[in-house]
DNA sequence: TATGAATGAGTCTTCATTCAT
DNA sequence: AATGAATGAAGACTCATTCAT
């Protein structure tokens, strides 16, 4: 079935994330597998990882599909795209994290997907005047997975309160840290 | 000399973070020496690594130094200390990189010692009523550190001009994407 | 089953004997697997070492056992003492060079209780009146290792048939070299 | 001057018989030179150990014919060769571990001359009568390097006074460790 | 001549992968 | 199908040796 190698992406993905580095052994052991059957699920490391990716993305993908950031007022479509992929933080993470270790030139058909909405969702709020311009869309994409990455690692690491990241986050991302002028 | 230790450490520098996985051969290569005279230097990868650490740390606390966080209006000394570290990105995402592989209880001290001065800044700011208090400092600490390091892979990865790169994550960080009222 | 660390463990013996600075290449051939496989058994060259002299030392304190050297007539106690153990002389020039190779204060424990045991033979026979006491114990003891070893040293280069080692050694330690005065 | 090289060759004896296994490096700094320097003496770790060998042979060539093994009563030449000998045990230790350790085979000549004198003592001493002739001459050759050795060892461990050594060699050898029936 | 620095060669160790059960 | 055992390939590290000063 699906499931099981499901689950074990899953395990992989959140040792990955924290253990770039990780041995098959560490991965099959967080598994609860021997290396050999992790080895009949995914033929070597690199099927392994592309297995992730590719989930990675297509949870992603579905995410987006949920919150539709091409729909409705820019500024809550930001605020939905976070809220929905928050949960996700952890993919993120490694999806950037491998994408930034190993060569940089080898990116992944889906990820420019990804990247393309949510470059568009920050180009149709500039062009509706909501969103500055001074900021490129693109930057705002890059900014958005560091931001959400940051918040969740944080998190983890004590330094910010679960309930407060997202909230965090879509604030700093929308309205920065200077307190408004009246 | 110090000289070909700091050269070294440049050139390691410059590889492991664009290639954190790197080997001690391909290291060496890049520092235009043997496997054994690396060996020299640094007895071994770790003593490499927490080298490079040293370095980082000190640099970034130089150009702490260099700009000021403590002094002035919060807002400016936030842009200063954009453009003053900004040069150090690389820098600060071996250091984010490496934290983030190893366990986070083995914290350097060095490390916390910057942490302590920009959120130092950051609670400042918000003690005079410049920043505002529902991001916590912490947060924009982390979200500082996440911004530049995103912003010089942007810039590495064709993505965002060099040029505008400290601009926007300084607009981005202090005034936030929407438009301004007026 | 113990059977392939204990076959493992007696050829590196036989061979670290003949070539005690045989590298792990050399023992991990000699017991036909890889080196890899070689330290899947002990891990590191130590590890196996430290296994080693642990087999040494309960076969000689086995062998020891079997020839009780706490009973009967001391004269004939050393005759099976040297008897019994000649045919560990491999494992005891092993114990000898590795133990005169380490630093003199690192004794293993196991070692020592050998020791005794010989040590208290020979004690016994000079207070039973059977042994000269202008020889102490404690020479006597490194007396017998020494013959036993150059013996068995003797019939590997073939200067000695394999046959008399024993009786010879047994006869020098406890009549010496000189014709009886009848 | 042949001093420097003399001085040298004894401190490097001195740190093999204690560590065969020594380094290039530990043999330098025992010498009090740097390791370049060690190599404009002897050409590689074979040329120095070669060049220990004939020390050590020649020291022991002369030492022998200090004492005339050849001439007077056989029990008293063999007192006089481990009296002579035994300020060279160092060197005699030497000489055995490295013969043992490396293929044994490879036999220096001038170690068989050493060999054939003492054989040719206790050949002597059977054939006047005065050694037993039920232990080989070779045995006994070999028993004498082993007790002379053992005994050497036995003082550096602290197991047996120093100035024992000598006569307690002597009398195992010749006496044995049995009370002379009256 | 003496030595700090550099290195090629070789050993130890680990890892991803395959095999036999 | 699952796994303990085995291993080839690759990386880390050390050592004897050479070079430039």
């Amino acid at each position: 079935m699906t499931t099981d190698r499901e689950a074990l992406l899953g395990s992989t993905a959140e040792l990955l994330t924290r253990r770039p580095a990780a041995s098959m052994d560490e991965i099959a052991k967080a598994a609860g597998v021997s290396r050999a059957t992790l080895h009949r699920y995914y033929a070597g490391r690199d099927a392994l990882v592309r297995a992730l990716e590719e989930l990675a993305l297509s949870r992603l993908d579905t995410a987006l599909d949920a919150v539709r950031p091409e729909e409705g007022d820019p500024q809550d479509a930001v605020r939905r795209v976070i809220a929905g992929t928050e949960p996700l933080a952890g993919f993120l993470a490694f999806l950037i994290t491998e994408n930034q270790l190993f060569e940089p030139g080898r990116q992944h058909e889906g990820w420019r997907r990804i990247d393309d909405r949510l470059c568009a969702l920050f180009t149709r709020g500039q062009e509706s005047g909501h969103f500055r311009v001074d900021l490129t869309a693109a930057f705002l994409t890059e900014a958005l997975y560091a931001l959400i990455t940051a918040a969740a690692w944080a998190v983890q690491d004590g330094k910010v309160a679960a309930r407060s990241a997202t909230p965090m986050t879509a604030e700093l991302l929308l309205g920065g840290a200077l307190r408004r002028a009246r």
